[in-house]
DNA sequence: TTTTCATATTGACACTTTTCGATTTGACGC
DNA sequence: GCGTCAAATCGAAAAGTGTCAATATGAAAA
């Protein structure tokens, strides 16, 4: 499926403390770059590169505003990003793991 | 927070679109390595290497019998990480963008 | 006890990521 | 226009990741 490496891209995105920590303080609103930066002990160009990888996967939007660059949540991929964990975490009729005949011997003998 | 950086293994173990399979898998149940191992193109190494990483970082846990090795979904911390996922994607009173006296004295003017 | 089989580990390589300082871009006020 | 300020981009260094072939480990079968 395509939508394993969509979605992976989100939880790379995550996947960094600071990128988590920055979403956290999003989830409450608005914000712009210069208040994000003022939380982190990070140069400015560091947190500019980690705003473009959580826009590039789409979990943030970003609004340009004269000099002030102001970013926020969408919250729309927040929704599906927790439809896809569940989905990939929970039972269901159709997996891949029921997908064709991928079998394995060795393991079906000693059932 | 602690927390930050232990979700982040999680999110960052699912950020491989191999390993988000591989989890897609198990959630229907235990499998063997080598079940696993049929439905990609991989060595056996390579599949290795990810079990160990999604065992470390908690989601997975391994229970050896005889030769093979089953591998399952830690349901406890399935429900903390996405438990971890709409805390830090929902607005709330306690958040660290309302934090102490972190403040951009710019944007502020500007509003 | 020797062989075989399922996994794990090691060592190596290419590729990606994180980070910074320096520079560039674009908007604003003078 | 000219300097200033916020943010993006560039270039480079260091660290981390994904992958494989080869080897090691450890359990079961012969």
């Amino acid at each position: 499926m395509e939508d394993y490496l969509k979605y992976a891209k989100v939880f790379k995105a995550l996947g960094d403390p600071k990128r988590a920590m920055i979403v956290d303080m999003l989830s409450c609103g608005e914000l712009c770059a210069c208040m994000i930066l003022e939380k982190f002990e990070m140069s400015q160009s560091t947190l500019s590169h980690h705003m473009k990888l959580l826009c590039e996967c789409g979990l943030v939007k970003g609004r340009e505003q004269g000099k002030w660059t102001y970013y926020s949540l969408d919250t729309d991929i927040v929704g599906r990003i927790k439809q896809f964990l569940c989905g990939i975490t929970s039972d269901k009729e159709k997996c891949i793991c029921k997908e064709d005949a991928g079998y394995c011997k060795g393991c079906d003998e000693n059932e």
